[in-house]
Order: C-alpha cells, then sequence, then structure tokens
DNA sequence: AAGTATTACA
C-alpha cells in the first residue's frame, strides 16, 4: 500500500532531484517529512539515496529541523558521503548549545575513511572549534588543511583565522591573515573583530583604517567590532567620530550595532547618549536590554537600571547572567540590599 | 547539493 503521500510527477524543465529538493523543503512539519522519509526507505531507487540525503541535510540545517531526527537518517546510512558529513558536523555546531560533537564526527570520518573531508569539512569543523576553543583540535586541522591543500579555500583561510581569533592566539591569527591572498571584507572584519577582542585597540583601528584606503567599505558587521574597540579603549571623541562615519555612510543600524553603541557611549561616560540610542532601536534583546542595565550601574543610576529591568520583563524579554550582574551591581551601589535579594530570587 | 565576519560581564 502507497503511504498516505502521494507523489505528483515533477513539472517539466525541473530534474527528480529538484523536484524531491523542493518537496522536502516545503515539508510543513516534521511528520510530513517523516511520511516522505518512509516513502523512500519502502521504495527503494537509484533516487531515494540522494532522497534520505536531502532528508538528512534539511534535518540537520533547517531551523524548523530536528537533531534527533538527522542522527537516525545517518545512523541508517552505512556508508555516508562527504556531503552527509558535512551536514552533520555543520548541524551539530550550534552556538546556543556547544558541544565537541563536530569534532567527534570529524574525527569518526577520517577513521572510517570511506569519505574524505573537503574545504566544507574544514570549514564547518574548524567554526565548531572556534564556539568550544578546541585549540588542539583546531591546530591539528589547520595542519590536515595544509596537508591536503585545502588551505586554498577562502572558506577554509577565514575559519582559520576566525578560529585563532576566538582562540584570542592572536598572532596565529595575524599570521594567517597576512598569508590569505584576498583579503575581502570578511577577512578583515573577521581580523578586526580578533584584535578589539584581545584589546589591542589600535591594531583594530589600523585595519579598518587600512580597508577603506584599499576601497573596501566596512558594513554594519565590521562597524560592531570597530565600535567595541571604541569602547575598550574609552575612545568617546573616536567613537563619536565613529557613530558619524555610520550615518553618513548610511550603514544599516540593526539590533548588533545599536548593542555595541550603547556599550561604547556608556563606558565613555556617555550615558544620556547611550539612552539614546537605546530609544531608537525598534528591536531590542537581552543583549541590548543588558548592555542598557549595565551601563546604568556604571553610572550609579540605579532608578534606570531598576526601571530597564522590570519594562525588560514586562516585554518578555528574558534575562541572562550579565543582565543580573547589571541589576545587582546597580543595588550594590546604593546599598539596596533588600532590593537585590527580591530582584535575585524573582519577586520583582 | 552547501558556506565565511558582529556585541553586553560590578
Amino acid at each position: 500500500m502507497l503511504p498516505k503521500i502521494s507523489f505528483k510527477l515533477p513539472p517539466a524543465k525541473q530534474t527528480v532531484e529538484e523536484y524531491i529538493a523542493s518537496l522536502i523543503q516545503k515539508c510543513p512539519n516534521l511528520r510530513t517529512l517523516h511520511q516522505i522519509h518512509g516513502h523512500f526507505l519502502k521504495y527503494p531507487s537509484p533516487i531515494s539515496h540522494y532522497a534520505l540525503t536531502k532528508i538528512l541535510s534539511f534535518s540537520a540545517l533547517s531551523s524548523s529541523g530536528n537533531l534527533r531526527h538527522a542522527r537516525k537518517v545517518f545512523d541508517q546510512f552505512p556508508q555516508p558521503n562527504v556531503f552527509c558529513w558535512n551536514s552533520m558536523i555543520r548541524g551539530f555546531s550550534l552556538v546556543q548549545h556547544p558541544s565537541k560533537e563536530p569534532i567527534i564526527l570529524y574525527k569518526e570520518m577520517l577513521r572510517r575513511g570511506f569519505a574524505y573531508p573537503n574545504s566544507y569539512t574544514l570549514a564547518f569543523v574548524l567554526k565548531a572549534c572556534s564556539i568550544v576553543l578546541a585549540f588542539w583540535e583546531g591546530m591539528q586541522i589547520h595542519s590536515h588543511a595544509y596537508k591536503h591543500g585545502l588551505d586554498s579555500s577562502m572558506f577554509v583561510q577565514n575559519a582559520l583565522l576566525n578560529f585563532y581569533a576566538k582562540c584570542e592566539e592572536i598572532d596565529y591569527a595575524r599570521s594567517v591573515f597576512d598569508e590569505i591572498p584576498d583579503r575581502n571584507l570578511v577577512v578583515r572584519s573577521t581580523m578586526i573583530s580578533g584584535y578589539a577582542r584581545v584589546g589591542l585597540v589600535n591594531e583594530a583601528l589600523e585595519l579598518f583604517r587600512e580597508m577603506q584606503e584599499v576601497g573596501i567599505e566596512p558594513d554594519e558587521v565590521t562597524m560592531v567590532s570597530v565600535i567595541s574597540a571604541c569602547a575598550k579603549a574609552g575612545a568617546l571623541d573616536l567613537g563619536r567620530w565613529v557613530h558619524a562615519f555610520i550615518e553618513r555612510k548610511k550603514i544599516k543600524f540593526d539590533l548588533e550595532l545599536g548593542t555595541a553603541l550603547i556599550d561604547m557611549y556608556a563606558k565613555c561616560g556617555q550615558i544620556e547618549r547611550a539612552r539614546n540610542v537605546f530609544n531608537e532601536m525598534e528591536e531590542k534583546d537581552t543583549k541590548a536590554w543588558s548592555s542598557m542595565i549595565v551601563g546604568f550601574a556604571i553610572h550609579g543610576l540605579v532608578d534606570d537600571a531598576l526601571e530597564h529591568f522590570s519594562r525588560m520583563l514586562e516585554s518578555k524579554v528574558k534575562p541572562n547572567h550579565v543582565t543580573f550582574i547589571g541589576v545587582l551591581s546597580a543595588c550594590a551601589h546604593s546599598g539596596l540590599v533588600n532590593d537585590g535579594r527580591r530582584f535575585w530570587s524573582g519577586h520583582a
């Protein structure tokens, strides 16, 4: 008996592969995906392998997907191909849930020796290393990249640069950067954020200047790191100049950039400017609220800190440990021990 | 078949 779903013939001008890919993309829920999955398991055809691979990558990567399901599909392949491995490695590299799982998968891939890593594999597993700061593993992967000639891929190059930068191995990062022939916007932004991260403010700003010199226009991602460098340096004049630059160049004012500006103004002693930026933001997430609250705390503005904390809860944004550092340090500033205890125990 | 860079911590 056929499953409940029926497969229409693909419209003309579409290959069967394209048709299956679009079918899986359009899956409204996991149940439908399971039905399609079941169909291909039940009726093996030359196309089934392709379809199962697509289902695997969809489950691993799509936001409506499901990693457990991806794993189940993956385990059914006796010999997964490189595309399957890559989908798994990337799917398990979640910033929200850091784990060494992608690194374990990579090692398992090498051990089995059926599929060989390509530039996608290395870029994905290096990203995973940079999330969990797996310095030793990342260095080994760097040497694999070199040995197998995969370090000529710009994605691998940037992944290596980003990995060393996240591990705060800034000298390694810089030597990777210097070896990259095509230092595009992303590569330069990665290096700038690395310098900003370790507090090498002048180096960050020098690179920012240099990229404009060679005619590469910074975007909103670049500017977040540049602003953060100003914040770390406490360089108000420079920060204001950079803010004006953002407006002059019509750079997209997004959530991240707004948050960076709030932090910069707060750290440079301009709490009212920070507040203005905050008020101009249409959307505020945990980090935006927390930066504002911590800013008030730094300035001893207890009432503002507490009021914003209440407003944050009202707008259903979840506080995290940074928010509480802000709230509690504001209370500490004014000796409001009882208020502090109240907020801590959640009876705000 | 697919991909790179972003911020807050008394």
